[in-house]
DNA sequence: CTGTTAGCGCGTTCAA
DNA sequence: TTGAACGCGCTAACAG
């Protein structure tokens, strides 16, 4: 054979390691223009029988996928929206997340997660980088400058907060973690307990500002003095706090830990340290992840509906993103109040007795059905 | 005053609600044309120091942030990968995520992850609504078929597969399913256990299918009677398998759970069953999840490097996305060798006994220090 | 109903 | 060293 002057397009070739088809090429296969093509795969615009068959055929048969990032380009929407993070650890955040991608994927949306953000600064590149990539931001720094930092950076990409601050006049959500502390407090009271310690969480956090503040609170309207040992939020300094306690002299006949994992690593403590759990101590934990309902004695804990809060989050960002410029009335902080879940970890200590927490409203616990894929 | 014909852009006003600042902007701003600006943003090619001053001044004043949507286009590099996986449940998925999260940011890449999708239907359409967002993908799907779509969707953005199939020559990452299901039932069989029962994950799930067929050729070696129960990989269904053995006649002394949080749900039923782990069933797991070290007793298990393998498994995309088109020397299957952790949940049962496994090469318990932000 | 054209915001030759 | 112009792939006006 001779020269093949006017061979096919390389992307015809079925697999041939060229580039992906573009929607001009599908045009040209179709022998219609660019215009009709989108038309069609977009569904809008009248477009007649005839052509629009060509079309897809042509699409077909080039196996043509639209790029979506030229899409965003020219409609100036990503249809995504980021996440931005202190850390991916543990289950609180990992199940945040699970319900900010359930209802991500019902809307339509993508979900771009960035995290290990401590300080403001990486936090603050983190949310530069996002511009022009999504449609709007979801911020949980649990630090306050980091927060109105964030806020500022966005421009004018909207932005909901989750910093555990009251959002200063933006959007924002915000779990009420005084509202919560005090009602720990006050269940462990009512069940008779007196000498009520506290497992706070890190410094300059937030949500563990609010949560220590509520215990002292709630400690200080009950007459009862206070003892607080310093925790980070994670299962190992939960454990030694807890084993800290155990060795107290006058030690400790009830720990609230600021949240559940620091409450498991404190069971955990306290039974290594032959102290029974909750005839000896009672223990109170916060956020109610999964494993809360799972270690024995199960763990009364403050319930956040952790996964319909991230869904919640997301489909509020949503509304703020469809909005954009008019509706500037959300500038609201929507607050997430934990509910008292009673489990064996805090029956009172004087008998078997039922399952009362002492509090009306106050949930017994039914059995968490949840589990893990692999 | 009069019109004001030359009034000043828009987006000079600082916050007047206007949109963001473009390279355009920056350019007039600087007097200098877009493409210095773009030099010395991105540190390429020769700059006066005048030149850069300005710009790096206009750049400030407009508050310009680079529209990485825009650059994507130009450059066909989005910096960012996506992670196509069936669900978001459990700790398993986080802590891969996590990992992968982890060698992402320090190499530069954003991460969008996209879940729930069960069916092959359900992940094609996600796969090609990546296209043009991501440089490259990592599918974790445990289904055959879906995987297999996956490879021939994505056209020629790398992928990475993960869903416990030999990738079929391309490049995969497997656990040794097979090969940690045999070391679950010879550590049973080393330490005095006869009657060994499988809860099984689902079926349809290679992962599921490689561990169950590991058991029924090690019981068979060791020339052992074999019970299956189906489970599907969550802690209730464990939950229920462990209720029904728990109930059988012939009750197993021995049982080997497909995943860690089935193995949690089994030994609530079983210690709810009033028997005794591991002094009636010892129990052993898959995995390694968190929550295996921190229930009581300690969980026995196969542990996989669940971040480890996350990081390591988006590394290798990233390699595989830098040498695009040449080297499609990769091609290999890499396995991760599960390796057994001995925890009390499967100690003898004849007495008492230290820590050794029965094979040479098991992990003795540390203590696992990790817990959760809130 | 269809085709042409102009951007979306940025990187990047290629001259000057 | 700098700037003008083109292209990335697609959508959306505007003609025809």
């Amino acid at each position: 054979m001779d020269f093949d002057a006017h061979g096919d397009p390389a992307h015809l070739r079925e697999d041939g390691g060229m580039k992906a088809a573009t929607i001009r090429d599908v045009a040209e296969r179709a022998e219609v223009s660019v215009a009709s093509v989108s038309r069609v795969l977009n569904g809008a615009g009248p477009v007649t029988e005839g052509t629009r068959n060509r079309v897809l055929e042509a699409a077909k048969a080039l196996q043509y996928v639209p790029h979506s990032g030229a899409r965003s380009l020219s409609t100036s929407k990503t249809q995504t929206i980021g996440v931005i993070l202190p850390d991916l650890y543990g289950e609180f955040f990992s199940e945040l997340i699970r319900g900010m991608d359930l209802a991500a994927r019902s809307l339509g949306y993508h979900l771009i997660v960035s995290s290990s953000h401590d300080d403001a600064e990486e936090a603050s590149a983190a949310i530069r980088s996002m511009r022009g990539r999504v449609d709007g931001l979801i911020v949980l720094s649990p630090h306050l400058d980091a927060a109105n930092l964030a806020a500022g950076l966005a421009g004018r990409t909207p932005i909901l907060l989750m910093n555990g601050g009251d959002g200063a006049g933006r959007p924002s959500i915000v779990v009420d973690n005084h509202g919560g502390a005090v009602q720990a407090v006050e269940h462990l009271v009512a069940t008779g307990r007196r000498r009520i310690a506290h497992i706070a969480g890190p410094a300059g956090n937030l949500e563990a500002e609010a949560r220590l503040a509520g215990y002292l609170e709630a400690m200080a309207r009950a007459g009862l003095p206070t003892t607080v040992v310093d925790g980070e939020f994670t299962q190992p300094s939960g454990h030694a706090a807890g084993r800290e306690l155990a060795r107290r002299e006058l030690r400790p006949d009830a720990v609230f830990a600021a949240n559940d994992i620091m409450a498991v690593g404190a069971m955990l403590a306290l039974q290594e340290a032959g102290l029974r759990v909750p005839e000896d101590v009672a223990l109170i934990g916060f956020d109610d992840v999964p494993i809360a309902s799972l270690v024995r004695p199960g763990l009364t804990t403050l319930r956040i509906h952790i996964a319909d809060t991230g869904r919640s989050a997301l489909e509020r960002l949503v509304r703020l993103i469809n909005a954009a410029g008019e509706a500037v009335a959300d500038t609201a902080c929507e607050v997430v109040r934990p509910e008292l879940v009673v489990r064996p970890s805090s029956q009172p200590a004087t008998s078997t007795q039922s399952n009362s927490g002492g509090r009306p409203g106050a949930t017994a616990e039914t059995p968490s059905l949840k589990g893990e894929n692999s």
